[in-house]
RNA sequence: GCCCCCAUCGUCUAGUGGCCUAGGACGCCGCCCUUUCAAGGCGGUAACGGGGAUUCGAACUCCCCUGGGGGCACCA
């Protein structure tokens, strides 16, 4: 049995989605538990609108979360080639046809379709057409853009890991572009090759992509012999009321958790318990943990809403679990932001301000927090110091907080 | 409009025919701790969407309805 090839496949147009982050985790968690790779591919196939300043916040989050990948990353533009190549092979087979239709033409069919209370989807003008029509389109100055033959009866069906067959008619899914006009490559397409020239064997994404997965599949089939990998369709994660999870709900990109006081055990935490559950009654769980009890027939079938409350929650349990240089460490970012100090990350370098730091660590639920709740250790108009005896001395007689807010009314 | 997926406390979930008068967690409420508290302790509130069917017996199986979500691009 050939060993477990995953990869996480972002496509580079903006911060990184706490969902696309979720998926990327069940990828890793997946592929470490079963000792196959996690792979990363960069599908920046839109060049409108894929930007190098992604690719790189991509990259940067997935370091921060922990989730490493296996080798390069693949940049989906770089295989270009083959992409072409395999849409001539397609054409050639005649799985595809080239279409001579144009955008404003299309639009226009699709507005006219829609209005007489028909699907939208192509026509198929250009499916059948002969080589001195086609001649005569590209004298009137059109380019063709190439178009996957699907079938008009009979079924499309594949197997789900989670979900079992799914089954949905052809007559539902028109003729698709597969490489534009200009020559490049529709994410389907790339998608179904470069999956067969990774020998990726399980595709975990978001249920959106489940009807693509036709299509998809489509290709992979059209273009040869190949097994067709495993696919798992994980539960989108849905916003508070229980519609789509957009910027109205606050914070969506990893950035902005982390912007925010939060640490990357914490995220990782959450997101893994968001569509999926260890089947007992573990919350807080260290990403080794999840390693080892993570299995992708667990995986729920509903979205899964978002709640900020039980992350934050969450993130005070993780901040609890820390060793204090390594939160001092976590925290000096969050203060240097704030008040322009720059910690020294050893508990003894400081002891004030480690003890400070051990305090805050007791309640706070995220590093912005506790930055705030020792603010008068960092700021340079903070002209008095305090013991550590001093601060031992007050620990066992009053409360964290109450005890810095004090220190702070005094500094006032 | 058409296609697909889904459906247990407010939220995340456990539960795969009897162990369920449905368990855990977050939140919420109350009490305790406490010179404040985002922490901690104890207790409490709260759910199987509706209707059929199968069965001696359904949260768990099947069907219909309703509800929610996703898709139908020369985006991914």
């Amino acid at each position: 049995m050939a060993s477990v090839r995953v990869r996480f496949s972002p496509s580079p147009t903006g911060l990184l989605h706490v969902g696309s982050a979720r998926t990327a985790l069940f990828n890793f968690l997946y592929a470490r538990h079963t000792g196959g790779a996690f792979l990363l591919r960069i599908e920046d196939t839109d060049v409108a609108r894929s930007t190098q300043a992604a690719i790189d916040q991509a990259l940067d989050v997935l370091t921060w979360l922990g989730l490493a990948f296996d080798g390069e990353p693949v940049l989906q533009s770089s295989n270009i080639e083959r992409h072409r190549d395999a849409a001539s092979q397609l054409v050639a087979a005649g799985h595809a046809y080239e279409c001579y239709c144009t955008k404003d033409e299309l639009d226009a069919r699709n507005a006219e379709a829609t209005a007489g209370g028909r699907p939208p989807g192509y026509d198929g003008k250009c499916r059948d057409l002969d080589e001195a029509t086609r001649a005569a389109r590209r004298d009137e100055g059109r380019s063709a853009a190439i178009r996957f033959r699907t079938p008009l009866d009979g079924e499309s069906r594949f197997v789900d890991v989670v979900r079992g067959p799914v089954v949905v008619p052809w007559a539902t899914i028109s003729d698709f572009v597969i490489m534009r006009a200009g020559g490049a490559p529709v994410f389907y397409l790339a998608n179904a090759v470069d999956d067969i020239d990774m020998a990726i064997t399980h595709v975990i994404r978001g249920e959106d992509l489940l009807d693509s997965t036709h299509r998809v599949l489509a290709i992979r089939r059209a273009l040869g012999p190949y097994d067709d990998p495993a696919y798992v369709h994980c539960p989108l994660i849905i916003g508070p009321g229980g519609h789509k999870l957009s910027k109205r709900h606050g914070a969506v990109s990893v950035e902005d958790y982390r912007g925010a006081g939060y640490l990357p055990a914490t995220l990782v935490n959450y997101l893994a318990l968001l569509g999926w559950s260890p089947g007992d009654d573990r919350q807080v769980m260290t990403i080794d943990e999840l390693v080892g009890a993570f299995d992708i027939v667990d995986v729920n079938h509903a979205g899964a809403a978002f709640d900020a409350q039980k992350l934050e929650w969450m993130n005070g349990e993780h901040i609890r679990a820390l060793r204090l240089d390594a939160l001092i460490a976590a925290v000096e970012p969050f203060a240097r932001a704030r008040y322009g100090a720059a910690i020294d990350a050893t508990p003894n370098a400081d002891a004030t301000l480690a003890t400070a730091i051990a305090l805050a660590q007791q309640r706070a639920t995220t590093l912005v927090q506790i930055a705030e709740q020792c603010r008068f250790l960092f700021t340079s108009d903070a002209d008095f110091e305090i013991a550590p005896e001093s601060w031992e001395r007050l620990v066992g007689t009053a409360q964290v907080g109450g005890l810095l807010d004090a220190v702070i009314d005094h500094c006032k």
